[in-house]
DNA sequence: ACACAAATATAGCCATGGCTATAACTTGGT
DNA sequence: ACCAAGTTATAGCCATGGCTATATTTGTGT
């Protein structure tokens, strides 16, 4: 199991670190929606992928260029794009981590609809500790 | 009390709604700073706010522009900068919010420091709903 | 009053992540 | 085989939010 998502270093200052954070966000958001993408699919196309994240098809390729560098992703030109075994492991996590947040909320009275919502941007910022805090209140009271 | 923290329209997409989040964060995030710095300092400093930031003055200089365009903020040039009356208000209810998130997460069995951290990242997208619901849980089980 | 230190502003750089417009490539149909 | 349509890439723009280096202003101490 791993202690990070998608981190260096860890900033002193907790805005700091906010912002590391974020940073990794995208990276994490279009990694687990193309694991999506290939597993209904069995390919994801840039213009799937620019739909699903509600932005221009160059924004998706520039995105995509980034993942490629950053060693998640791979692809040849005017062809899908797939995972590397760092960035299908990547979306694995990501994607319990998600589900993870989403299940809490909702155990704890948030409309599921919502949850979701909120979700997607919390889930970000959400530290292994906090996260197993969560699998535990899940497991406690009612893990059906 | 508002239902909106710092928001104009609501994108449709989850992704998209995370984006907009994101970009009130760091005005979120100044606004509570400058109204801390105000309550314990009588004035809140460039300098100040660029530590407590943990950014380069220059970068705090530039965010403070933004933060006097959107109406949050006032100054005048090598004086201390104030807060509009709007931005006290979205102060007030960013500390508040922070608050409770933390208290939420310390309730859920989170350490102190750690919730803090992590409040950081997620207080900027959790919506008034699900802060609703925060705000029960933690009426309910033990306010002391 | 004036010089100097400290604080703030400005200039100019970089990467990210948006966008539109357009070029280049693939693919399917005749 | 080829052309049209669809898909992807590229070019070039903008704002944000980082940075360093430098100019300017404030204010303090002698």
């Amino acid at each position: 199991m791993p202690d990070t998502f998608l981190d260096k270093d860890q900033p002193a200052n907790r805005f700091a670190r906010a912002r590391e954070a974020q940073a990794a966000a995208v990276l994490e958001d279009y990694v687990e929606m193309i694991g999506d993408l290939i597993e209904e699919f069995g390919e994801a196309r840039v213009a799937d992928i620019a739909a699903r994240m509600s932005v221009s098809q160059p924004t998706a390729t520039k995105s995509i260029a980034r993942l490629k560098r950053e060693g998640l992703a791979m692809s040849r030109p005017y062809r899908g794009v797939f995972l590397t075994e760092e960035g299908a492991a990547l979306a694995t996590r990501v994607r319990a981590r998600h589900r993870t947040i989403v299940e809490f909320l909702v155990k704890t009275g948030v409309p599921r609809d919502i949850a979701e919502l909120d979700a997607e941007g919390i889930e970000h910022h959400v530290s292994q500790v906090t996260l197993e805090v969560f699998e535990r209140a899940l497991q406690a009271r009612g893990g059906d």
